[in-house]
DNA sequence: TACTAGTAATTAGTAATACTGAATACTGGT
DNA sequence: ACCAGTATTCAGTATTACTAATTACTAGTA
């Protein structure tokens, strides 16, 4: 799918939460999940971002642990901010989608 | 619905593109019809950068036609291109809220 | 040894978009 | 004379994902 970098704003950094939710995971593996759901072109750099502003925001707790299969990994959990932020995306992303395909299936006049 | 303007990116201009499509209308009437749509914070200057961005990339024709209800109304309708760009939007929020939609309903491990 | 590929984090700079907060202008009612 | 509703316009801002690279660790291989 091409160029929808623009409607991906504010959706990844929600998608990086669930992520992270579903267990201890580090930025690269994020990344592999991100393109194994078909977001195809995300690279490690721009998940990267959301991580550094999910720690900045005190969204996450972080444990940096060492990998027998390159350098040490930074394993990312949810604490309860991180839960929350979690919960209000979800609420938005039903009220926006909603709304959308409220519109798309409006018939038309 | 607070703070979703990250998550609009993106999706607005397609909503714009869809309403104009429904026939031909200005930036006042697709403000209103967006707030009635919910999206309660869209205020004109942001509807503005739309229309401007749709004309300057050649997606609307436009009409000036007074009103007896104030100023003149600036009238867009979408263009071959234009109804092209709208079909291209519905194809990325199709693939994009589907994804999201996978990934919310995963069962957690 | 030198090299390559895969894993993994990091960063400076860029582009795109929606929002802020206003100015201008036209009409009708009080 | 004033105000509310209608209607367009615009300079500046904040946020976000992307670009394009650097650094570093491990294992395999020529």
């Amino acid at each position: 799918m091409e160029n929808i970098t623009e409607m991906l704003k504010g959706v990844l950094e929600g998608c990086v939460l669930e992520i992270i939710s579903r267990g201890e995971t580090y930025g690269y593996e994020i990344t592999q999940q991100l393109r194994e759901l078909g977001f195809t072109d995300v690279v490690e750099g721009t998940v990267y971002t959301i991580t550094m502003r999910l720690e900045k925001n005190n969204l996450v707790e972080i444990e940096k642990k060492p990998s027998n299969m390159g350098p040490p990994r930074k394993f990312y959990t949810l604490n309860a901010a991180g839960q929350e932020q979690l919960k209000a995306f979800w609420k938005k992303w039903d009220f926006i989608s909603s709304k959308i395909n409220e519109l798309k299936s409006k018939i038309k006049s």
